[in-house]
DNA sequence: GTACTCGATGTTGTATACACATTGGCATGC
DNA sequence: GCATGCCAATGTGTATACAACATCGAGTAC
């Protein structure tokens, strides 16, 4: 993608640990062991202890006192809360997107708009819904209101997943909101786009509650309703 | 204040760092060298750089590549940016906190109050400013809110303190805010508070902006105006 | 005089070794 | 059988040593 030729050992671990929580290979509440990362990478715990470091601030990872650190993994409350914050934060940088949208990039988000809409519920379509919403995010080039959405959209995205693992018509529900961001933006509507983006968050987080509460109530074999979950060798 | 006993030396870096930057005896700009802290504390690198890799995650210190840290010091527009982030979280934070209030915490808050009314402009006024506003950033209980405001303000606080020091009607001016605040709490209006949040903070962006931006062209004194700063021994 | 090379010095990145904390199991006492 | 305290194994926190990279200045070619 870019000429990313130097990067630090540390940077590495961080990209690769991240990828793993994203992809669901480290579950939510998964122990993440210094040595057994450094072993598994053939590093020394230096960096991996940097990495984790990072992760812990980044709000991925959870660690308190000299304990193992573990996979971040909300309560219900905890996941409201984050919507919460997304809702307000997002929205605005949708708004800001808007103000400061070119055709080009109306061109990009029309596109991404019709791979969503033509993905496979599942894996893929979540890769293209995190694509769509972070260009969506991009906030007329405030990198700190992108970053701050980006991160929190990585913490609550592994529960949308499982969502959508459970309700296979989640993404076409989703759809409306979706083709009408994509119309919103076209037209230059920064402040409809505001509202309905805080509202297809608001709905999104009511959806996804509802099934992890459901998921709890009947455990199914998901890793989600698990408490702890085994070391991942 | 608390019983603290066994803060690792890592934690105590990143607390006295932070107590630094906020007092100004780190300034915008200035090199952090892991090795100098690590000397002036006793210990070795290793917990120093720790500290430094949180606090850059933090958004405290800023390292590109392997060069040396240096103190966060916001451009103009960042510093509208991190205003402009602000302005919806801390509003919204202040409503929770609103609807959640019972007497005890509004007798805290019109403490806080008078003793902000009652303080002298300079330091005084901005350690009671901030107690202040991290009262009304408490949301509820939401932690994670309250953190992420937290974060925020200590980036921007700074900068009101070059603000009040440049400006000693700064207080007197955001005084009637302030009282206003106290009375939608006490008659638990979260809306009106939010609204009231949002400008408050918007206005103090302007302000805040308008001083930096005189101090620019008219360079003073002031560390601020520098681009680069030598090295605290 | 200018620009470039190259080396000396300072600073960060990583590996290794050891000290301290935590955890889980086992023995012991009740 | 159950609770409790002790101990070994495992894991994190810190110190030290070394390697890689960056910075700055002297010297040199043009």
């Amino acid at each position: 993608m870019s000429a990313d030729v130097a990067l630090s050992a540390a940077e590495q671990v961080v990209a690769l640990l991240r990828e793993q929580i994203l992809n669901g290979q480290l579950p939510g509440g998964a122990p993440v062991r210094e040595q057994d990362v450094a072993a598994q990478l053939g590093l020394s715990r230096t960096p991996v202890r940097e990495a984790v470091g990072r992760l812990v601030a980044e709000g991925l990872l959870i660690k308190d006192g000299n304990k193992t650190a573990h996979v971040f993994r909300p309560s219900l409350a905890e996941l409201l809360e984050i919507y919460e914050i997304r809702a307000p934060l997002e929205s605005m940088a949708a708004r800001l997107t808007c103000e400061a949208a070119d055709k080009d990039f109306v061109r990009d988000l029309e596109r991404a708009g019709k791979a969503l809409e033509n993905a496979e519920p599942g894996m893929a379509w979540s890769r293209q819904h995190e694509a769509f919403h972070l260009l969506l995010a991009r906030g007329g080039g405030r990198r700190r209101l992108e970053l701050m959405v980006t991160m929190l959209r990585v913490q609550s995205e592994p529960y949308v997943r499982f969502a959508v693992a459970g309700d296979h018509q989640f993404p076409q529900r989703a759809q409306h909101d979706h083709e009408e961001i994509v119309r919103l933006v076209a037209s230059g509507d920064g402040k409809g786009l505001e509202r309905l983006v805080r509202n297809h968050l608001l709905a999104t987080s009511k959806q996804v509650s509802n099934l992890l509460a459901q998921a709890a109530s009947a455990p199914t074999a998901s890793h989600l309703s698990r408490r702890s979950a085994g070391r991942p060798r």
